[in-house]
DNA sequence: TCATTATAGACCGACGGTCGGTCGAGAAAC
DNA sequence: GTTTCTCGACCGACCGTCGGTCTATAATGA
C-alpha cells in the first residue's frame, strides 16, 4: 500500500497526472480525488505536497512558460537572421503538446477559464522581453525599425494567444487563416518592414 | 415574508445583485446563499429564476456587452467624422460603472477569470462588427485605408481588453499610459494615417 | 374551484481541504 | 549490535461549504 518516492519525482508525478487530466476533463471538473485516483496516493499526500488544488495549475501553468521561454531563449544565439529568430521563437511558444486523446474537449471552453488566464499572463511575461531582445538585434542590424518594442510585442502576445484559442473563439479554418494573415500583417506594421515581407517567408517555411 | 413581484422585476433585482456581488467578491467566492441574502429571497425562488449560477453570470455579461454594442451603434448616426466616431466608440465601452467599493479587489485575479473570458468574447463579437462599419465609413470618406477590417478590429479589441485589464496584469500607471500609446500607434499603422494622428486627436478630447 | 405561477426553505451529495496519526529509514545513544 | 529517537512521507476518516433539487404552499386569475 505504501510507497515511499524522492520528493521530487512525487512532486512531478502528482504534476504530471493532474496536467493529463486538467487537459482532459477540464480543471473545474476534474477534482482532486481523480487526481489521487491517477496517482493512487491518499487525499493527505496531496496535500503534503500542494496547499491546494489551485496550487498544482499554477505549478503546470510555470512548468509549460517556462519550457516555451527557454526554447525561445535558446533561438537567441542561432546564427540566423533576426527575421528567422523571430519565427522560430513563436513555433517555440505554439506547442500543442499533450496527445488531444478525447473529444469531450469541445466542451471545455468555461471548464479552463482560470488556466487559459493564468498561461496567458505568464506566456506574455516571459515571453515578450524574449521577443524584445530580438526585436532589438534587428533594429542594429537595420532589419526593421520598431517605436514601442516591449509594448508592441505584449499587444501581438496577447491578441494572438487570445484570438487563436480554440477554447474561447470557434472559429472555421478559413477565418482562422484570415486571423493568422492579419496578424502576420500587423506585426510587418510594427517593424516598418513592406507589406507581405513576414507573410512570404513565413509561407515559405510553413505554408 | 412572501412579497411576490413581477417576471421581469424580481430577475432584474437577481441579477442587479449579482453583478453588485461578483464585482465586488469575485464571481467564485461570491456563493448562491449571498446573493440570496442580498435579494431577500430563497433558493428556490433563485432556481426558478436561473438554472445555475454561472447562467445569472452569463446575464450579466450579455446585458453589460448589449449596452456597450448599443451606444457604439448609436454613435454611427452622429454626425461627426470617421475618427471621432471611432474614439466614442471607444469611450462607449470603458464604461467601469461599479464603483470600486472595497479594497479586496486586489485579490480577485483568478475568482473572475471566467467572467472576463466571457466578457471579451462577447465584446470581440458584439463590438468588432460595429468598428467595422466606422471603419469601412472612413475609408469611403478617405479618411483611412485599411486590409483587414474585421480581423484588426478583432485584434485591436482583444489585446486592449486584455492588457488594459487591471485583473489580469497589475500594472502601475505609467506602463498603463504606455500600452495605451501603443495600442494608439497601433490603429494608426492599421488604418495607415500617419504616426501620431489619433494620438493628437485623443490628447485633446481627454488628455 | 381548480390550475398555474411564484415563493419558500429543508435537504442532498460532491467537493476541497484538514487533522491526527502511522510507517519506516537512518542517525544517535548506549 | 541493539535500542531509542527523529523526521519526512504518507494515509484516510472527517468536516464545512456550496451548488443544486425537491416538495409544499401561498397568491393569482379564469
Amino acid at each position: 500500500m505504501r510507497t515511499i518516492k524522492d520528493y521530487d519525482d512525487r512532486k512531478n508525478e502528482i504534476i504530471d497526472a493532474a496536467e493529463r487530466l486538467f487537459n482532459a476533463k477540464g480543471y473545474e471538473k476534474c477534482t482532486v480525488n481523480d487526481i489521487l485516483n491517477e496517482v493512487k496516493i491518499a487525499k493527505g499526500t496531496f496535500y503534503y505536497y500542494f496547499k491546494s488544488k489551485e496550487e498544482v495549475m499554477d505549478a503546470i501553468v510555470s512548468r509549460y512558460t517556462e519550457i516555451a521561454a527557454q526554447r525561445a531563449e535558446r533561438v537567441l544565439c542561432l546564427d540566423t537572421s533576426p527575421l528567422e529568430k523571430l519565427m522560430h521563437a513563436f513555433m517555440a511558444m505554439q506547442m500543442k503538446d499533450q496527445v488531444h486523446d478525447d473529444m469531450l474537449e469541445e466542451l471545455h471552453k468555461s471548464d479552463n477559464a482560470l488556466m487559459h488566464q493564468k498561461t496567458l499572463n505568464m506566456m506574455v511575461l516571459s515571453m515578450a522581453p524574449v521577443l524584445v531582445k530580438i526585436i532589438e538585434e534587428g533594429i542594429e542590424k537595420k532589419a526593421w525599425s520598431c517605436r514601442y518594442p516591449l509594448q508592441y510585442m505584449q499587444i501581438f502576445l496577447a491578441s494572438s494567444l487570445t484570438l487563436t484559442d480554440e477554447g474561447i473563439f470557434e472559429q472555421n479554418t478559413d477565418s482562422q487563416k484570415e486571423i493568422m494573415a492579419a496578424l502576420i500583417s500587423v506585426l510587418e506594421k510594427m517593424l516598418n518592414v513592406s507589406e507581405d515581407t513576414f507573410m512570404k517567408a513565413f509561407m515559405q517555411n510553413f505554408g
